[in-house]
DNA sequence: ATGTTC
């Protein structure tokens, strides 16, 4: 397909409207950091995106947007729930509520330093991590299971795994409303009920960084952070559970495509009336599996404020928690019009603006803390929403890849980067050397390109630089 | 992303 962008801005691409597209496509992004690599789909996925029925003002695109399942990872795209407007399950993601939580650390780096390799030794022995069952809550059945998905992080906290003040640093304060646990299938429960509490694989990491660099002193407070404080990053999702449901969902409404009329550009865009049968069964599902993911980071934050109390007897308050595969409901103008619409994030962060209603009250002033977390041995962001975000207050979600898995499979070899990393002196805890090199930091995009592309288009504005001191990888 | 190909 052939694709001609527009260059707005130096940070922001335009694709024009043309059959069968019903809105143009936006690429917030440098000419550096634009999808360039030979079989990378991800612009002629924009133009799919923006046939889907009901998408209102443009299919858009992050800095770090990449080739994904249908939608590109990096998407955002919003359909009109009252105008027929759908749900697709391959615009959340397999890994429904993957996503990103920063803890800041009582302790600075420099008193650190010398406990740093009995910290990881610890973390290393209790994150559980890696492909397959294996969590650190034992789960009683189907029934408890059910508890968890209505109410995600919050019940965690409600049975120890936590503190009251954890949930008001939690995007809906730990719990998406509107889990249908009854639409979750027998499947996705046997996985789920052995995995709360696990990391999973792939790019998902327990990092433990420190802060490198502040850009803006009032808001890096507000947040609680400081320079050369040390900080937990936690990236996971929903593992077996959310990639069951998104399984079971996508295959449900590929069957019922024919039933209301939509036609497809990629069967991969399988979707339905968000206001509909498959579609309401589907958000239920989504808000059950994004539950679980939210309980999941809430677990996992539990083992690494164990590992700190008894290294250093350090505390780790959480500065935000934030899904980066969700599909909300929300209330945008539209053309001069208040809308109910679906915003599908594949990949990217929402980004709340100071003054938001569902923002903390002390964060208000500032706006949502946005986690960019980079690949592993490079830096990670942490930057706020800003007034003025054209992307339905969204934006980027990390690195985005370059190479594919395979790819970097061929080039890299994982003890070789294991040895690289810790001469960096990056202690790194892995549990498998296939997945540590698919994971190598070449296989990414500049992080540090994307955060400047981020601020330059206007989507989100630059608060802190983190740095690792030492990664768990599954 | 993923009991790494129903």
């Amino acid at each position: 397909m052939d694709i001609t962008l527009v260059e707005e801005t130096p940070f922001r691409f335009r694709i024009e409207r043309q059959v069968p597209m019903r809105v143009p496509g936006v690429v917030f992004a440098t000419r550096e950091l634009l999808p360039q690599a030979a079989g990378d789909k991800a612009l002629e996925q924009v133009v799919n995106v923006a046939t889907l029925p009901g998408i209102v003002r443009a299919s858009y695109a992050m800095p770090d947007v990449h080739w994904g399942y249908g939608f590109p990872i990096g998407g955002v795209a919003a359909t009109d729930m009252d105008a027929g407007g759908v749900i697709s399950p391959g615009g959340v993601g397999f890994d429904i509520s993957c996503g990103v939580r920063l803890l800041a650390a009582g302790i600075d780096r420099g008193p650190l330093a010398p406990r740093m390799r009995r910290l990881m030794d610890i973390l290393g022995d209790t994150v559980p991590r890696g492909l397959g069952p294996g969590g650190l809550w034992k789960l009683s059945g189907r029934s408890q299971l059910g508890e968890l998905m209505v109410s995600g992080a919050a019940y965690a906290v409600e049975h120890g795994r936590g503190v009251p003040r954890d949930l008001e640093r939690c995007e809906d304060r730990g719990t998406l409303p509107g889990a249908d646990p009854s639409q979750v299938g027998q499947r996705a429960v046997d996985r789920g009920l052995r995995q709360v509490g696990s990391l999973g694989s792939a790019n998902h990491f327990l990092e433990v960084q420190a802060v490198d660099r502040v850009y803006d002193e009032p808001t890096a407070t507000a947040f609680g952070l400081h320079t050369g404080q040390v900080c937990v990053m936690i990236h996971c999702g929903s593992r077996g559970l959310g990639h069951q449901v998104c399984s079971d969902h996508v295959h449900a409404m590929d069957q019922s495509l024919r039933s209301f009329g939509i036609e497809l550009p990629d069967r991969q865009l399988a979707c339905a009336p968000a206001v509909s049968t498959p579609g309401s069964a589907y958000l239920g599902a989504m808000a059950a599996a994004a539950n679980y993911g939210r309980a999941n980071r809430q677990l996992l934050t539990e083992a690494a404020r164990h590992a700190f109390t008894v290294v250093a007897g350090a505390g780790l308050d959480l500065v935000y928690d934030v899904s980066h595969n969700m599909a909300k409901i929300e209330t945008h103008d539209v053309d001069g019009v208040r809308r109910r619409l679906c915003v599908h994030r594949k990949g990217a962060t929402r980004a709340l603006p100071p003054g938001h209603p569902d923002l903390p009250d002390d964060l208000a002033e500032v706006g949502q803390p946005v986690l960019v977390p980079g690949t592993m041995g490079t830096a990670s962001y942490v930057m706020a929403g800003v007034v003025g975000n054209a992307a339905f207050w969204s934006a980027a979600h990390g690195a985005g890849r370059v190479w594919s898995r395979h790819q970097a499979l061929r080039r890299v070899r994982g003890e070789q980067l294991h040895e690289e990393l810790e001469s960096h002196g990056i202690a790194v805890r892995p549990k498998s050397w296939r997945a540590l090199a698919e994971e190598a930091p070449d296989a990414y995009k500049d992080v540090d390109a994307v955060a400047v592309a981020t601020e330059g288009a206007g989507l989100a504005r630059l608060v802190a630089r983190l740095v690792p001191l030492g990664v768990v990888k599954g």
